[in-house]
RNA sequence: GGCGUUAUAGCUCAGUUGGUUAGAGCGAACGACUCAUAAUCGUUAGGUCGGUGGUUCAAGUCCACCUAACGCCA
């Protein structure tokens, strides 16, 4: 049995995420979970919530809340909603977690024991009236190129000039509004990533079978300009974790956190301490996923992500474990995403532009948006979401496609020989031929999916479900029926298991409508065909059987309509 | 300004290391069927593969330049 960990990219405390968001990397992430799963392998599927930084902190100001109970909350939204897209995680984590402030003060520890830790004195702009550090978006002025009022420290939006902070007329804090602001000198730790380099390019090197938009980010990150610049991996803030050396002070780094980008990832390896500890394991059961000392030598272990996110994930997260001389799992495969795009321009959590995880569970169930989004998937390019295609493809492949081949195979039965399966004929050459055309089918499934290819898989998927609706064309039972009963009870009964057949195939993209099916012939269990001539005898004559409710019912124009007016954005 | 990605039928996209008449789904037209969520199945039409030039016996597929969209960086 293989052992797979897979992880999808950590979503942001701030909000919730827009499908654009989802489609990067948990739902991606939870069809390759789910399908492993169904092969029979040993699967940890591991997310949490990125708690820490500053967009966090004043997220939380702005809801009147404690930093600390503004997360908790959060994250149980969150959780919700990854429960509403069915999304199956192992364990759903936060990065806050106090598994994952002992193991990034422990990495810490072990990188400053190897000479990756340098301290850097650096001049920061500090807020007297809100008593903090401001990063350089969070200060406000005017821009002294083209004087727009509201240029931020980092760059003008207007006239799109980067600037220094100290560049700005009239300098405020962005979160109070104050002027009482001084330039003050502090003292951070700096991850020496620029010794790594040639160790993390051979790293990057070996690894051939990624695509090419991984290894081409990562690349340029490595060689550009001065190559891999270092890290400050400190900042000064009061939400994060408390800066320390392994389990020691770290004289200088009083009241100073970890930089959110160095503890985020780190909770991929302290998630898998909260799923032990939430499901009454001792640690070792973690530690066997992760330590290749400890058990996780025979582990195959998968991360999903977006595009942006490429550069932590193959350069600063293995510059920390590399550095740590520890011998933690390294990522084995690498699946990267582009982005979806909304009706011609980009989604946008600011402007509220797009459809968002809890608003489109308002709309319709979980399976309309996973079908539509993991058959669109944005794998080699950007791509776009409009609801003509939307109301398109929901209508035509879950509907008619697959819902109406399940309707119409299982009331066709129920009328001409009743809620049983019907007994009597044998195969002939229509029906020979359909088995070795779904063995390829099949076969090409499998692979697709192994190899993470999401629309391939998907398009296989409907090709398979068509298959079905080729078939009773073809056979025509309604016709046979009139002269040879045995033959229309055999066409039957293998339409009957066709429609279980795709129902188990179906599972890891439409889990509900998956269990609906599986339901309606007292089958809960959904096994995945070893063959699938062998599948197609699962029912046997007798098996009694309900006509599901509509399994997935259709897109109208004015529902269309009215969705594209609200979700316009503005 | 630098770098990168993308540009293939009306729409959304496939096109392995360059090799016979460029593919799929949707949409369109026509036909078949009537069990079914007015669903299904079949046939046909449709593209000078963004532009120009080059390498080659042969280029959508390699090179150069140009154009457009998007993204990243300074």
């Amino acid at each position: 049995m293989e052992r797979h960990l897979i992880t999808s990219a950590i979503p942001y405390i701030n909000g919730i995420k827009h499908l654009g968001n989802l489609v990067g990397s948990q739902l991606p992430a939870d069809l390759y979970a789910r399908y492993l799963r169904a092969k029979g392998h040993e699967v940890l599927f591991l997310c949490a919530t990125d708690e820490h930084g500053t967009p966090a902190e004043l997220a939380a100001a702005k809801a009147g809340k404690p930093v600390a109970e503004y997360c908790a909350e959060m994250h149980s939204v969150q959780a919700e909603l990854a429960r509403g897209f069915r999304l199956s995680f192992d364990h759903f984590g936060r990065s806050s977690s106090p598994q994952n402030h002992a193991l990034t003060q422990h990495f810490a520890g072990k990188l400053a024991d190897a000479g990756l830790i340098e301290e850097v004195s650096e001049k920061q702009v500090y807020s007297n009236t809100d008593k903090r550090f401001l990063p350089d978006r969070y200060i406000e002025g005017t821009c002294p190129n083209c004087g727009y009022d509201k240029a931020r420290g980092d760059q003008c939006e207007n006239c799109t000039k980067q600037l220094d902070p100290t560049d700005l007329i009239e300098p405020r804090s962005a979160v109070s509004g104050s002027t009482d602001l001084e330039v003050r000198e502090t003292r951070h730790l700096y991850l020496r990533q620029s010794v790594l380099k040639d160790q993390l390019d051979a790293w990057i090197d070996s690894k051939s079978d990624w695509p090419v938009l991984t290894t081409s980010i990562a690349k340029k990150w490595l060689h550009d300009g001065n190559g891999l610049q270092d890290r400050g991996i400190t900042r000064d803030l009061d939400w994060g974790i408390p800066v320390r050396k392994g389990k020691d002070a770290w004289p200088g780094m009083e009241g100073k956190v970890f930089y959110v980008w160095f503890d985020a990832p780190i909770e991929y390896i302290a998630c898998a301490s909260e799923w032990a500890e939430a499901n009454g394991q001792d640690d070792a059961s973690a530690q066997r996923w992760w330590r290749t000392d400890q058990g996780a030598e025979d582990v195959t272990y998968t991360q999903f992500m977006g595009k942006d996110n490429v550069p932590f994930h193959t350069l600063s997260f293995p510059a920390t474990i590399l550095g740590s001389g520890e011998p933690w799992k390294l990522v084995d495969q690498l699946k990267s995403f582009n982005y979806l795009n909304y009706d011609g321009g980009q989604f946008s959590t600011s402007q509220g532009r797009g459809i968002f995880m809890d608003q489109a569970l308002e709309l319709l169930p979980a399976d309309y948006w996973r079908w539509w989004l993991l058959s669109h998937a944005p794998e080699s390019s950007d791509s776009e979401f409009t609801w003509e295609n939307f109301q398109v493809s929901v209508n035509k492949d879950l509907a008619d496609v697959l819902g109406n081949f399940v309707s119409r195979i299982t009331k066709f039965c129920r009328s001409k020989f009743g809620a049983e399966v019907p007994e009597g004929g044998t195969y002939g050459a229509e029906e020979e031929a359909l088995i070795q055309s779904l063995r390829q089918r099949f076969k090409s499934y499998e692979e697709h999916l192994e190899a993470i290819e999401v629309r391939k898989s998907a398009q296989e998927l409907r090709a398979i479900w068509a298959s079905g609706n080729e078939y009773l064309q073809t056979v025509a039972p309604w016709t046979t029926i009139k002269s040879d009963p045995e033959k229309a009870a055999m066409q039957t009964r293998l339409g009957l298991n066709l429609a279980l057949l795709f129902a188990d195939l179906s599972a890891p993209f439409l889990p509900d409508a998956s269990k609906t099916i599986s339901a309606a012939f007292g089958n809960q269990e959904n096994a995945w065909p070893e063959d699938v001539a062998l599948s197609l005898e699962t029912l046997a004559p007798g098996h009694k059987f309900d006509v599901p409710e509509v399994l997935f019912a259709k897109i109208s124009d004015e529902q269309t309509e009215e969705w594209k007016a609200k979700f316009s954005g503005q």
